[in-house]
RNA sequence: GGCGCGUUCGUCUAGUGGCUUAGGACGCCGCCCUCUCAAGGCGGAGAUCACGGGUUCGACCCCCGUACGCGCUACCA
């Protein structure tokens, strides 16, 4: 446990939707702020103009609103810290640049864009390190305020001490080592006037008090230069937890083309938050017991960063397919009916109307054997509508010459029963099996084609049941009707 | 190219020097249950612990090297 309340953020960038590896990210900084007695907050990297995408800060928001990661402060909620958006603290990153001018831990910087190309390629092809050749550091403070004064675009770059090693103590890495030469001197606050990343990270963690930082291992490398950041400005570190990658199938780091990366595409396909946040928390960490099945409040309690894995974690779909068929069971009749009624709703079938108890006993007898809930209707289209087809194969080896005038027999006895137990069509069909001196099997399966078109499903007589006496009686005489061999 | 990180069944992982003929889960296969399909139960195949050297009485676990993979190397995050 960590004794003060920690402090931890997520910090998307708007440039479309939540990303699932983006949802663990989320999801391991809430784990350990809730553990922890801590807070959870939710800044807006929106620094780059370019990549800017309309409606995806309010698309990040209600999407972690759906998955149930509540944040404590933020964007859209408010906190002592605002504001949560970057792209409204300008000024405080050109103050704070500024300072750091004024100590020369940076400096103003004028260089073309076609200099800088040209530096690079001319390093290039001597194999040199391509870094930035601290030409504008020798500027003097009156060629710099002249400069300003034309109006010439300029940016600031980090001034970075040569010969220093930089160490990294990362909770789930251990001790990482940087060489300061080998660091570029860094643009921090660009021509446009807005930040980089580096620059309006470090500003914003330590203004908004935050004491660990939890983030992809892409940002390993670029660490040494917050670090060096910190301690141009004075300010206490964080500490640092570089999470592992979520990769796709073939272990490049997880992109759309191999698969859906958007947490919405999930959602639309029918997944359950529950299963997505239990799947996504056990890629790359476990509470070391067997455990595979969670809920939110239980990864809460067990979360410890110090259990993440190291390395890279291949996104496997089967096991979310898996591991939502097991939430989907686990769910109340209450919750499933609201789930179906709502997915029915998308379907040919939203302009029926079923009534609660009925649709509770199809979600009874269907619910072992789906793992989404739209395959109630996909596999059992039969408790929607009568069927429009009988399976040819099974019609082939269920359906004998003798059937119709066994089904007849067995008719008779239905039209006798007084009402839809399941017993009732039970001992009606072994009675006339008796009659014909020969096994159940020979009128389950034909009644089981006449009534659902085709030959799997719950038990007959459950079906049976559930779609009533006479709807079965009348789905058999059609059978007999349309079936002639 | 440089710098950094990583490497246990197909996949997610357990494992912190002897308890390991490497355990679990998903997927796959088989059996049981059974009117079918599932669910459930039982069982099976599947990992020379990337490779090569050390250290040690003993290494998946510690050290070194190599290979491979990945990340970063932007006025993108």
């Amino acid at each position: 446990m960590i004794s003060e309340n920690p402090r931890v953020r997520f910090a998307p960038s708007p440039t479309g939707y939540l990303h699932v590896g983006g949802l663990r990210t989320a999801l391991y900084n809430y784990l350990f702020a809730k553990h922890n007695n801590g807070s959870f907050i939710l800044r807006i990297e929106d620094t780059d103009r370019n990549r800017f995408v309309e409606g995806a800060v309010e698309n990040l928001i209600s999407t972690l609103k759906w998955i149930g990661l509540d944040f404590d402060e933020g964007q859209g909620k408010g906190g002592d810290c605002g504001p949560y958006m970057q792209s409204e603290r300008l000024d405080i990153y050109k103050k704070y640049a500024d300072e750091l001018v004024n100590k020369n831990r940076a400096y103003y910087c004028f260089c073309s864009a076609e200099r800088l190309t040209a530096l690079r390629e001319e390093q290039q092809k001597n194999k040199q390190q391509g870094m930035y050749d601290k030409h504008c550091l020798h500027l003097s403070k009156e060629e710099v305020q002249e400069n300003l004064a034309k109006g010439l675009p300029y940016v600031i770059r980090l001034n970075v001490e040569k010969g220093k090693q930089i160490v990294i103590n990362d909770v789930i890495r251990g001790v990482v080592e940087f060489h300061s030469d080998i660091i570029d001197d860094q643009v921090l606050l660009k021509s446009d006037g807005y930040p980089t990343y580096h620059l309006a990270n470090v500003i914003d963690d330590h203004m908004m008090k935050i004491t660990h930082v939890i983030r992809g291992e892409e940002w390993l490398s670029s660490t040494p230069k917050h670090i060096l950041l910190y301690e141009y400005f004075g300010w206490e570190k964080p500490v640092f937890a570089h999470l592992p990658l979520l990769l796709n199938p073939d272990k490049s780091k997880l992109s759309k083309r191999q698969g859906d990366v958007a947490v919405e595409d999930y959602k639309a396909k029918g997944y359950l938050k529950e299963a997505l946040l239990n799947f996504v928390a056990l890629l790359g960490w476990t509470a070391g017991d067997d455990q595979e099945f969670y809920y939110l409040d239980e990864l809460v309690s067990k979360f410890d960063l110090n259990r993440v894995n190291k390395s890279g974690a291949v996104f496997n779909v089967e096991k979310l397919n898996w591991l939502n068929g097991e939430h989907l069971r686990k769910k109340s009749q209450i919750q499933l009916l609201e789930l179906l009624k709502d997915h029915l709703l998308t379907t040919v079938y939203k302009d029926n109307s079923y009534s609660d108890k009925y649709l509770i006993e199809v979600i009874e007898s269907m619910k072992e054997r789906v793992l989404f809930i739209h395959e109630i209707a996909e596999k059992a289209p039969y408790f929607f509508e009568t069927p429009s087809g009988y399976d040819e194969a099974l019609l082939k080896k269920r359906w004998k010459p003798e059937t119709p005038s066994q089904l007849n027999k067995l008719l008779e006895r239905f039209e006798k029963l007084e009402n839809s137990d399941k017993e009732g069509f039970e001992i009606a069909l072994k009675q006339t099996v008796e009659e014909f001196n020969t096994g159940v099997g020979t009128l389950i399966h034909p009644v089981r084609l006449a009534v659902s078109g085709i030959g799997n499903g719950p038990g007959l007589y459950d079906i049976l049941h559930i779609i009533g006496k006479d709807e079965t009686i009348k789905r058999i005489k059609t059978a007999l009707n349309k079936i002639s061999i």
